[in-house]
DNA sequence: GACGTAAGCCTTACGACGTAAGGTAGGACC
DNA sequence: GGTCCTACCTTACGTCGTAAGGCTTACGTC
């Protein structure tokens, strides 16, 4: 069903889905997921909105195929990893999959706006599903029943793709701003209100206390180090599921 | 600087920020979060979009009123719960913290939209972080360190508050269709995308006919039980949490 | 070459949305 | 009875996604 588009034929442009949609990527990183509008996006490729309707469907199939591009991106990172070797110990699919979902959040750290848009989509893209499947035969070789392997995709959820919602970061990385401004503003009134309400939240305050007392940064909200939080939560996950597989084979 | 409403001065009407907040909440519970605009919550409210205005700041702020009474619900669903005595035993923590995440969970499921919500906040509210701070609370109780109280805030996530993102699943619950209606079409067509491309993620479609095998349910995607998967999560992590609260007990 | 066809792009327009600006009416207080 | 505040309304602007249809260019076929 694709456009049988024969070698010789010259289209009359080069605009074609795949550079749309790369275009997409390019303004998203840029400006925000907010800039990211039909008609914004054609103004980027310097052609009018109603043209990019000839490349994608409408603006959930323009967001289906930019999922696809950073899935592409992550798929194309995990296979310049080292594969694991057929005969690598059991043990050996756990370093395999930390590795595997490192890299893949290594890239979405560089597409911030992507987990909020891999979130809302409504179908699976094949480069996600694929994705999924190698995590699957990661697991396999660590002797997981699929049944396992199965509770263990729902128990890792996005963090399998290499990010967690933090309902705790106030981050302020809000779009729009091209330069990369400071957000200490934020950090420092989220502080003082916290202190304002001590006796309402006693816990909070004293954890937030011996907390950023330790790290040597700053004694704001902002001190955590996202990286090293990422892994620790899913060090945990990978240990227990590497129990219950350890469990299963008797 | 709330207004001075005094005891004796009636209002001209009865519409308060509450109750222009409850109705938010109603309306999204009805017909979903893509409903919920300033318009169509003046409708309901028998009023206009702009007097709206003089309740809330913006939809912005709407938003975080509504999650405010969310948040409310679930503190009043905690209270609720037997508190944990003093002399329980460090182990206790676990149950107790186990049942508060998922009684905030059943509130979630009564309005799927607040996740949605929850997410995109910049700041946060007080009954959500007092909610924290109860939880802060019960580990404290296990012997947690603030640190270690710390990490495992950033490993729970989401799930603290009893959802995960789901990456996984097909359910198609979309705004809009007041009735609830199934969607076995879209489970089917998934199904069938899957197997068309059985070559290309070999485990994937394996371990779906092993799984679905042993449920005695439907043989399609949509077999999930996501209260069980969730809990499945929880325990894994709450069982390391409490690993390592224990090692730090030396 | 002439010609039909179809793809690629444009123009215009519509109905949503959030909200700025300013108007009006009715109760509270002097 | 004049003044003021506040709740509410009216009108209007700029944004969004996209439906409908027109123009132009490049091709395949004679």
């Amino acid at each position: 069903m694709t456009s049988p588009r024969t070698a010789g034929t010259a289209p009359r442009s080069a605009l074609t889905r795949a550079r749309v949609l790369e275009s997409a990527v390019d303004l998203a990183d840029r400006e925000g997921l907010g800039a990211l509008t039909m008609r914004s996006l054609a103004r980027e490729l310097g052609i009018e909105a109603m043209s990019l309707y000839h490349h994608v469907a409408n603006k959930e199939d323009l967001l289906d195929g930019v999922v696809d591009v950073v899935a592409v991106e992550i798929q194309d990172a995990v296979a310049r990893l080292e594969p694991l070797a057929d005969d690598a110990p059991r043990s050996a699919w756990r370093t395999a999959t930390r590795r595997q979902i490192l890299t893949a959040r290594a890239v979405l750290l560089r597409h911030r706006w992507a987990s909020t848009v891999l979130e809302t989509r409504k179908t699976f893209s094949l480069p996600v599903i694929r994705y999924y499947d190698s995590l699957i035969g990661l697991m396999r070789h660590g002797g997981f029943s699929y049944d396992l392997v199965h509770h263990a995709m729902h128990a890792l959820g996005s963090r399998a793709l290499g990010f967690s919602q933090e309902l705790f970061e106030p981050d302020g990385a809000t779009a729009g701003s091209a330069g990369g401004g400071a957000t200490e503003g934020a950090d420092d009134a989220a502080t003082a209100m916290l202190m304002q309400m001590a006796e309402q939240v006693p816990h909070m305050v004293e954890m937030l206390a011996a907390v950023s007392h330790e790290d040597g940064a700053g004694s704001t909200l902002g001190w955590c180090d996202d990286q090293s939080e990422f892994e620790f939560g899913l060090d945990i996950i990978l240990d227990g599921l590497d129990r219950l597989a350890e469990r299963e084979q008797h």
